[in-house]
DNA sequence: ACAAGACGGTACCGACCGGTACCGAAATTC
DNA sequence: GAATTTCGGTACCGGTCGGTACCGTCTTGT
């Protein structure tokens, strides 16, 4: 039998909580569909709070484990960022962004649960600043470029929430284009900065 | 005494659910903090849901109108929404877009709530495309325009949710100067399209 | 002055919430 | 093979959920 309980605890909380709101699904649900008895559940977490933060600490890992698989197998621009997020926005079950979600949810910004998805949104940030950065942009701009990108993709996602489509990942991408074609960085050739952005592929 | 019940149901409820959370606030909240019996709830309101509807059509109407009355104030060009924007994500009580937050609260896309609030986001693009189009814009630019406009508040709303500043309105302005500077109306003089936007006044 | 209607207050309903306690069965460990 | 641990199942707790029914009161229109 082994100590898997915990882990079907997590999987079954991740779908449920994504698929339909935390304060939506009640603890019991997550007891009957998981298959765990309710004491088991009280021995693996001290309560609901706590399984919430350990659904979105595993979920925090795994996406950006999967942006950066995805992103480097694109070819590790900054803009296959937003390819990377098509994918995400055509999928049947595309909820928007869990950690948003979260902090819709949860209003109080002290809570451990808005703590993590604050968090999460800044080690993104993070990342695409080292995307920025491998081309060849200062450490400074890099950071700033990459709080614009993630605000274009943070907007990206509402959008597509509302929409029910995965077209606002491109034009999130249309828009991260232009700005950083504004901005080229120092190493780029002397081509007209005015220039469209050259055709992906 | 007169009729004012259901005036405070609706002011109370559209605190507590901006504030809170619409699932986080049960009608007992309402009604204590409103003062209204229980039974008066029930005669103006079918339910719950109900009380919902009318609080988002309701600050839709309210929102929009505050929109306009701001944009117009400061000068009625499309870059003024975002500083519009940013005397909302400057009040202590912001707490993100009240439609945003419903449709992640309520998963179902086909419920009266979620379409209000898909609703809300379509007229307000609809308002920017009219800005755009005053600016002597053709109508079908204008309107792919004012859907990446939209996408970049959105954006904005997003991230000042989860920073608490309102910094954000600024970044979604200066992306958005660049994306209109990339696309100049038709109507515009011989200027340089790569010149940086006149500073705003 | 009087009737009609809107009002606030309360008791109550079944259902579900998160959480605790206890049980017997199964698997693991020694 | 026996002890320990983890497991699933269930009964139960107080509290709150959305919703209904009925009460007396107070205002308003006439």
């Amino acid at each position: 039998m082994a100590t898997h309980a915990r882990a079907r605890l997590l999987d079954t909380a991740e779908a449920l909580f994504y698929a339909e709101g935390i304060r939506a699904v009640g603890v019991e649900r997550i007891l009957a569909e998981s298959g765990v008895g309710r004491a088991s559940f009280y021995r693996h977490f001290t309560g609901k709070d706590a399984l919430v933060v350990a659904v979105l600490a595993r979920r925090d890992r795994a996406w950006r484990d999967w942006l950066a698989e995805r992103v480097t197998a694109l070819g590790g621009r900054p803009l296959d960022v937003f390819d990377a997020l098509a994918e995400r926005f055509a999928r049947a079950d595309f909820r928007g962004c869990a950690f948003i979600n979260t902090m819709v949810e949860t209003a109080d910004p002290d809570s451990p649960a808005h703590r993590v998805a604050a968090a999460h949104k800044q080690q993104v940030a993070d990342y695409v600043a080292g995307l920025l950065a491998a081309e060849g942009r200062a450490p400074e701009p890099a950071a700033a470029l990459a709080r614009r990108l993630v605000l274009l993709v943070d907007g990206a996602i509402v959008t597509a929430l509302r929409e029910g489509t995965p077209a606002p990942a491109a034009e999130a991408r249309a828009i991260a284009a232009a700005l950083l074609a504004a901005e080229p960085p120092p190493g780029a050739g002397p081509e007209d900065p005015c220039a469209e952005p050259a055709a992906r592929g």
